[in-house]
This record gives C-alpha cells, structure tokens and sequence, in this order.
DNA sequence: CCTAATAATTAGGTATGCCTAAATTTGCAG
DNA sequence: CTGCAAATTTAGGCATACCTAATTATTAGG
C-alpha cells in the first residue's frame, strides 16, 4: 500500500504529473502528448501512458485523457497542479529569505519538499513572508484559491530588435545557468540592453547602466523572459 | 525503482525501522525484538521480519539481525538513525521556534519532513536556531557527528516519593496529552511539586509556586520524565 | 521434560510506479 | 491513397513495502 509520505492524498509521482501537464499545456490549458511529459520527467512513454490511465480511470479523475491524443487537467487536476506549484514557489521564496539558500540551490529543495508540507506548513511560511506573489526566479505563486495571473512577458529568446527590457524572470531548470546569470546581474527586475542579435545566433547584452557587454547564447536566451520598460 | 523521494538514501520506511530500533533498544543498544518494532511501526509482524532481512542482507548492513532474536543496530544503522533524529528535533524546533506552530503540532509534520530535508536544509535552520542542544518538549538533539547525550532523568510513572522535581521533558507522541500539559504548565523546565501518590495509581501534582493541585493519571506519568532539583 | 502460548517466519498476494520489447495507431509524404 | 516513421499502447517484469494465513521456533509453566 506505500508510496505515499505526503500530508495529502497523492504521491509525489501523481503531483509530478499534473506539474508536467499543467507546465506543458500553457495557461490555456492545450492538449499534452504522452512523450513530452515522458521527456520532461524522464521516464519511458509507456510508464506515462500507464499513469494517464490510471489517473483519468479514478473516481474523480484528475485528468482528461483519449488514447493517442493526449490529456488534460480535469478542474481538480488543475487546481491540485497549482497547490503545488504553490508550495513549490513559497518554498523557493522562504529558502531564499528566510534561511539564505544560494539562489541557484533552492530548486532542487523545494522540488522535493513541495509534496510532502502541510497547509499549515503552507499557511505559516506565506505568513512569515507576507504573502508574496513572486519568487525568486520572478515567477508568480498562485493564491490559496488556485488563481494565478499570468504576466505577458517574453522569451528574450523570440526578441528580434534591440532595445531595452526589465527583466520578468529566469528559469530555475538549471542551476549552473542560473548561477551565471545571478553572477552576470541577469535577476528579475533588472533592466536590460539589448546591444545586437550577434552573428552566431547569439545576443550581447548589457545591464543596468553598465557599459560593460557580454554575450548569451540562443539556449540561454530561452530561460530569460522580458517585459517592456515600463 | 520508486518509493524514494529522499535526500538521501535511504526511504522513508527504513528511516522509520531504524529510528524505531534506536528507540527501543534504549541508549545501550539492547536488541529488539520484531513484536515491539511491529506494534510501535503499526505494522504486521511478518512485515518486520521481511525488512530486517533485507536490511541486514545489505552490502553494507544497516542491522544486525539474528533469526527468532532481534535485531540492533549496526554502526552505520545507528549513524543514520541519530541523523533522522536530529532532522526530527530540529524541524520540530524550527517550527515552534520561527514558524510559531503550536506545540501539539510540530511532532507529525516533523515526522514527515525528517526524511526528507537536505544536509544543507538541516544546516541552515540549526544555524538559523543557533545550535540548540534541546527541542520544544525537552529531548536532546544529537549532534551533527552523531553524538547524543542522554538525561539521567527518571519518568514520573517511576517516582514513589513525594518532593519537588524539575521537568526534563515530555513526550510528544500524543498530541491530546501534550496540550493538556502546555496548557497546566508541565513544560521542559517547569517545577513539579509531587503532592501525593493517589489511591487510584496516578499522582497530585502543582506547578511552580501555586498552590493549585490537579491530577494525573499513570499512563501521563509515564509520558513526563522528570530530573532532582538542581 | 513436555506442552501450550507467544513470537517469528514462510508462503502467497496486492498496490504503486517504473522498465523493455513487441504490437498498434496516426498522420504525413510521395 | 499508400506506406513508413513517429507516437502510443500492450504485454510481461521488477523492486519496494505492505498484508493474511499457515507453519515453525522458543520459552515459560506445570
Ligand atoms: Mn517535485
Ligand atoms: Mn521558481
Ligand atoms: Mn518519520
Ligand atoms: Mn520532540
């Protein structure tokens, strides 16, 4: 009867899926096909297939799901995935804060911790942090009621013009990256320049008001999103 | 390959096993027999006999384990095992101490969450708290090389003589029993006057300097150990 | 010393979640 | 429209960690 553990009543692994899901479908909640959540949690396509099965054949389903094309949350299944992107995001946020975690090290930690605290955990953390509304890489915490509101920013990656943005948020994917953009002043509400779109499918940038460029590449670019100044 | 989720190695149940072995053999390390490990993991007996197999068939066993005598810890096992303990009681700590939990809480969510916290999240709120030496209900922290110090203290249920104690500690397995404590002020520190011995197997006690006595029962006795003056 | 109760072990199952290899299904290119 | 490649599903297994029922060991009393 094990793998649970959780102050729930899913497993880390079910919690995973509807993550991937509700990461993989958009805001607008699209369709997802089995081998994009094989690859984002990595695990074989027939292991997904099996899950999906399973989830959508349950009493209350948490996913909608037709053979060879592909699932969707139910309502339960979306308002369980932002329960814990939730806790995911005020874990990042009180590592950071409260107990001074490196920025680059509170991702894997949260991603662990997120299916095993209790509300009150949940409850209490918000609280001591004043209920905040980013974390730390700049991305929104849903709200106890499971809304959250998307910002429009942009992949500096899709940016064809120069110009000049404030940084929305980074992704929290990989920690090396992350480490480099911290170093570099790349942190979400800072104000970037968009020097020139380089030659090796590349950008060079600059921060703040400093006059000092230095170069990202394309991979790099897809974990930047932008806003326009305001 | 699942039923991980750990930081570490091991899972939750063989945490679980190994803490409970701990506890039960006592600070010399007395062997357990699979009975006690049963009924305090809440588990079927042929349950137990299966893990401890497992465990000390290991490459490099957790326990020691002789067929139809119990079983001890190992080195390692004992290794780990204080190291859940110390993740325990420092979790319970840090949410009294900087989440404000009650007091009747902060024993099931640590229960959970010692499996799966970081060697840096352990870290950092045992820095956070100064590197205390004792948790909310009076026990001992185990240092981070493994060592525990262990109170002479004597449980209450043990005292025949009237007089005047300290508090070391109470037990938090019961969270009804604990509330009932804090709220007559039998907390870790407290002074305990043991007025009589009562006809029906329990005692009446009073707290501090008042004059008010109340009742305990035997099997509450059992849960408050209790030091001499100093 | 023998027996009966108690403890422990073995045997045979279940559920979760994952894997590989062997079918299927789909959808696109020619 | 066909045929192939990619995506998906099915079939058959494995590991963890439980359970119940049946069997075997140990041990304390008489
Ligand atoms: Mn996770
Ligand atoms: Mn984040
Ligand atoms: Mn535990
Ligand atoms: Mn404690």
């Amino acid at each position: 009867m094990p793998a649970r553990g959780q102050a729930n009543g899913n497993t880390e692994s079910v919690d995973n899926y509807l993550k991937a899901i509700l990461s993989l479908g958009g805001p607008e909640g699209r369709r997802v096909i089995s081998k994009s959540l094989a690859e984002r949690l990595s695990v074989a396509p027939a292991s997904v297939t099996n899950m999906l099965q399973k989830l959508a054949a349950a009493p209350s389903p948490l996913v909608e799901y037709e053979r060879h094309r592909g699932v969707k949350l139910s309502a339960a299944g979306r308002r369980r995935a932002l329960e814990v992107v939730r806790h995911h995001r005020l874990i990042e946020t009180f590592l950071y804060e409260v107990l001074d975690y490196p920025i680059d090290e509170v991702h894997e930690e949260a991603e662990r911790l997120e299916h095993f605290i209790s509300e009150r955990f949940e409850e209490r953390i918000a609280a001591k942090l004043g209920h905040p509304k980013i974390d730390p890489h700049g991305h929104c915490i849903p709200t106890m009621e499971g809304h959250m509101q998307e910002h429009d920013s942009i992949r500096l990656a899709d940016v064809v013009d120069e110009g000049t943005f404030v940084i929305d948020s980074v992704s929290d994917r990989d920690a090396g990256t992350l480490r480099q953009l911290e170093a570099s002043g790349i942190t979400p509400g800072a104000r970037l320049r968009v020097r020139k779109h380089t030659a090796l499918d590349g950008y060079s940038v600059s921060i703040g008001r400093s006059s000092k460029a230095f170069d990202l590449s394309q991979e790099t670019a897809r974990d930047i999103r932008i806003l326009p100044v305001a």
